[in-house]
DNA sequence: ATCGTACGGTAATGAATTTTTCAGAGTCAA
DNA sequence: TTGACTCTGAAAAATTCATTACCGTACGAT
C-alpha cells in the first residue's frame, strides 16, 4: 500500500490541518514528504506536531517510517513509472477522475480539429505589432477571451477587451484599422450580438479569428480564421478546457517568438504600479 | 552540476575508503545517498567521519546538503519533459500538439493531487442552498473563479462574484454569514490582498476554499481546503487549463447534483431576458 | 449559558543524526 | 629505527530533528 493510497484511504476523517497536510503532500508527491517535518511544516501552514500526528493516523510509526517508504516508492516506481501511473488510475471509478479524462481525450481532438498551419497562421497574425488586437467572447466563453487578452497584453501593445455591453462596441468598431486582428469566441447558444459584431468588424477588413466549437458559430460567415475546438463532455454543461489550452498555446507561443518585448513589457508593467507594493508577492 | 560529476570529478585524489564511498554511492545512485550518514557508512563499511570528509571534499557543505542536492536532481529527472521543451522547441513536432500534450499530462497529476474525498466534500459545500457562495481569483486566476462563479449561479442561487477592487470587499465581508463558502483562487505571484480577504472571510466563520499551485499560496493558512492543481509546464507562462478543468468537474458535479434545481433556474432565467429573444441560439 | 470534547499550536523533552576532536595505526623516507 | 605525515575510526560534542505533554480555543450538546 502506497502513502499515497493510505493517505486517501483516510482522507474521511481528517481534520483541517490534516487536510492540509494531504494536499500539500500530494501536490507535490513524493518529493514534498521528504523534507524535514518542520519544512514541511512550514510549507503547509501548520505545525510540526501536526504533522506527527497526521502520520500515526493513517497508519504510519513516525515520520522518518513514511519518508523511508516514500523512497522505496520512488525507487521502485523508477523501473516503471509508467505502470504505476496506469494502475492508479484506470480503477478508479472516481467523478473527478472521469471528468479529467474526458477533458483530456477532448483535448486530443482539439489537437486534430486545429491544424499546425493554422495555429501558425494565427500566431503570426497575433505577433504582428501593426495589427491592433481586439477580443470579446459570448456570454459563457467571455472568460477564454479574457485569459487570452490579458496575457496578450502582456506581450505586445494595441490589445483591447471590448465590454460585455454592444452599447459600447461602436466606440471600438470606429477605431478599427483594417487589417487589425477580431479574436471572437463563440461557443453554442450561440449571440447574434457577436456576429452582428464579426459582420461589422469583417466590413470594416478587419481578419476576424473566431473560436467556436464544432457546430460553428454564425459568426463564421464573416471569419477568416475559424478555430473550432471541440465542448462537449456528455455532461450537462460544455467544458472549455480545450479551448483554454488552444488560447494558451496561441498565447504562449506569441510570447516566446517575442519574448524580449514581452519581458520588457512585463517588467514596465511591474514597476508601473508601485502604490500595490505591499500588496503582491 | 550534480553530486555525480562533483564525485567523479574528485575521484582522483580520494583516500581509499572515499573510494569505497564513491562506488557506494555511485552504485545504487542517487538513492543510496539518501539515506542516513550511520546507514550509508556501514553499507559503505567506512566510518561516518570519513562520509563528511568526503562531502566536505567534493565541495558540499555537509550531508544533508549533499541529500538535499540528490532530492533535487532526482525531481527535476522526474520532470525532464519540460526540460525536453528546451530541446523540443527547436524541433518543433508541432507547437500546438506538444503544447496539449503537456496540458494532458498536467491534468493526469491533477487527478492525482486532488482527491476523490476531497473533491467530494468541496462539491458538499458548494451544494448546500444553505451557505451562500463568494468568489474571486487574483489578477491572472480571476477568469476562473468567473468561470466557476459564472456556471454555479445556473445551478444555484446565492453566488457571488466579488469585484477585483479590494475597496468593495468590506461590503461583501459584512454579508458573509458564518458556513458560508469563500472560493478563492490564487496561483503564484501571490497577491497579498487575497490573503488578507482570506484571513477576514476564516474570521467570519466562512469555509474557505482555496485553489492555488503546489507551492500554496499563503493564504492557505486560512483555508478549510486547499486544492492544489498543477500549472507549471516549462513554457514562459503557466497554463491554468488543468485548473479550469478541475473548476469545470466542480460545478458540473454540483449542477448534476440538483439537476432539477438548475434546469428550472435556467428556464426562468432564459424567460427573464426577453429582449435577447432573437440573441440567442 | 455551561460543560465536555476535539483540535491545533507552543514549549519542553528525548532521540537521532551529524560534526568535531583526538588518538591510534599505517606508510614512507631518511 | 625513527620521525613526520596521512588516514581512519572511536568517542564526545553539538546540532538538528521528531515526539510528547500541555494548554488555550472553538465548537457542539445538554
Amino acid at each position: 500500500m502506497t502513502i499515497r493510497e493510505q493517505i486517501e484511504s483516510s482522507s474521511d476523517n481528517l481534520t483541517q490541518s490534516e487536510r492540509k497536510l494531504a494536499t500539500a503532500l500530494l501536490s507535490d508527491y513524493p518529493y514534498a514528504g521528504l523534507v524535514s517535518i518542520q519544512e514541511l511544516a512550514s510549507r503547509a501552514e501548520v505545525s510540526a506536531p501536526s504533522i506527527t500526528r497526521f502520520v500515526n493516523k493513517i497508519g504510519l510509526g513516525g515520520y522518518q517510517e513514511m519518508q523511508r517508504n516514500l523512497l522505496a516508492e520512488l525507487k521502485a516506481g523508477d523501473r516503471s513509472p509508467v505502470d504505476l501511473h496506469e494502475a492508479g488510475q484506470g480503477i478508479e471509478g472516481g467523478y473527478l477522475a472521469e471528468f479529467i479524462a474526458r477533458a483530456a481525450s477532448q483535448m486530443q481532438s482539439a489537437c486534430d480539429a486545429v491544424t499546425e498551419a493554422q495555429f501558425q497562421r494565427i500566431c503570426t497574425l497575433l505577433v504582428d505589432p501593426k495589427r491592433s488586437v481586439y477580443a470579446l467572447g459570448g456570454r459563457t466563453s467571455d472568460s477564454i477571451a479574457q485569459h487570452l487578452s490579458f496575457h496578450l497584453r502582456q506581450a505586445r501593445q494595441g490589445v483591447a477587451h471590448l465590454p460585455r455591453d454592444p452599447q459600447a462596441w461602436p466606440e471600438y468598431l470606429l477605431r478599427l484599422q483594417p487589417g487589425d486582428v477580431f479574436f471572437l469566441v463563440d461557443f453554442r447558444r450561440y449571440e447574434t450580438a457577436l456576429t452582428r459584431l464579426a459582420e461589422q468588424a469583417a466590413a470594416r477588413k478587419a481578419q476576424v479569428v473566431l473560436m467556436t466549437d464544432k457546430w460553428l458559430s454564425p459568426a463564421t460567415r464573416h471569419a477568416s480564421e475559424v478555430l473550432a475546438v471541440p465542448i462537449e463532455t456528455g455532461t450537462v454543461w460544455d467544458s472549455y478546457s480545450a479551448a483554454l489550452t488552444v488560447a494558451e498555446a496561441l498565447v504562449t507561443r506569441v510570447a516566446e517568438d517575442n519574448w524580449d518585448v514581452t519581458r520588457a513589457r512585463i517588467e514596465a508593467w511591474d514597476a508601473a504600479r508601485p502604490k500595490e507594493g505591499d500588496t503582491d508577492e
